[in-house]
DNA sequence: TGTACATCAGTGAACGCGCGTTCACTGATGTAC
DNA sequence: TGTACATCAGTGAACGCGCGTTCACTGATGTAC
């Protein structure tokens, strides 16, 4: 192998984060191996230990990405209100259910994000914490109190809409629940 | 062994479905092996099979069973609202995060089962639409379509709340979560 | 300028382990005669 | 009443397989002299 650029490693490493969030997303962190996601980034499963600690280390990392990555589809074009809105609608729809491996990790994850390793939880703790502050800033950026509570309803609201819609065999009620969930987010932001 | 009472077979099986569901919703779906959940029923793993064509059948009658009793818990001593109240705060109480084996399966396992074979999402389906249900006509028997959109909107909220809680490593902040989802789920029921 | 050596990202075979599943067998009881 | 047989819930060793991890090695490049 050549000697490499100063970045090469990091751009990797970047590629391996980036590959194992969509694997995970899709099939779960237990149901994903790390013989799948290491080729997707086109290299074989020994190179993640010259990257990575761990597999738990892997998913730590991953999780933190996932959440920045999220963040910054919060942070949308139009300001406010108005750009939260745009948010809810694109999350809470038909093909944010049907494409969980470009969506949201707390949509795919959440339950076993709860079971992970303390580093996991760490890093969902601040991506999480981030998010809601900027959920929270859409609000009612006058009184931050009552904006919290509602940024972690709403925020609770989609993640589990979306997650019931995934797990619904009947179609019609999956759609019927996405609908209810653009509803109820009303609640929440007027 | 024995040969056994007509009702035998059924009652190991029974046994088999409890134990595995605690089993699942302590240690994930794909985190269980089959050889945790039988020795916790007092069996080797080969019985499995005397009883379920495969994991996924089984999983498939865990996940149905867990919603009927989810669904019994619903049925909350205290009629209409008040009974719903009582229910509400239980779910959302920092003993129901801490004990996962002995909780709401949806909280636990709702995106791994998004993930899992068509007989257990549809076993989810059929137990999530009796839940929506109990809690609709709870909340404005005379108004059954608005009904409808609120219980979808506080049975959603109230399994992200829980998986919030328990994904995040920063105490205060998980009980802030559930309190929150508290003073949220009046918006609901309200 | 030419050559020997150091670097280091990544390879790929191998490790022990637990998974889901199969199957020949056990052994206490009920039934037939 | 006594004995041979059928039943069948459950046993437990074994199967192939993929997991997470390790490690001796590769080979293209930069560096020293």
């Amino acid at each position: 192998m050549a000697r490499y650029a100063k970045e090469h490693k990091q751009v990797t490493r970047q590629r391996i984060i980036e590959r194992a969030g969509h694997r995970f997303k899709q099939d779960g962190i237990d149901g994903s191996g790390i013989s799948t996601p290491m080729p997707d980034a086109g290299l074989t499963n020994g190179a993640l230990y010259a990257h990575f600690a761990s597999k738990d280390d892997l998913v730590a990392h991953v999780v933190a990405h996932e959440l920045r990555t999220l963040a910054d589809r919060c942070d949308t074009p139009r300001p406010g209100r108005e750009g939260l809105e745009d948010f809810v609608r694109g999350y809470l729809s038909p093909e944010h259910r049907d494409r969980p491996d470009t969506g949201c990790p707390s949509a795919a994850l959440l339950d076993e994000i709860g079971r992970s390793a303390d580093g996991t939880k760490q890093a969902y703790t601040e991506g999480a914490t981030a998010i809601m502050e900027e959920i929270a800033a859409r609000l009612a950026p006058a009184d931050p109190q009552a904006a919290r509570g509602r940024a972690i309803g709403l925020f609770t609201m989609m993640v589990g809409t979306l997650q019931l819609s995934r797990a619904l065999a009947d179609r019609a009620f999956a759609d019927e629940v996405l609908e209810r969930g653009v509803e109820n987010a009303r609640t929440f932001i007027d």
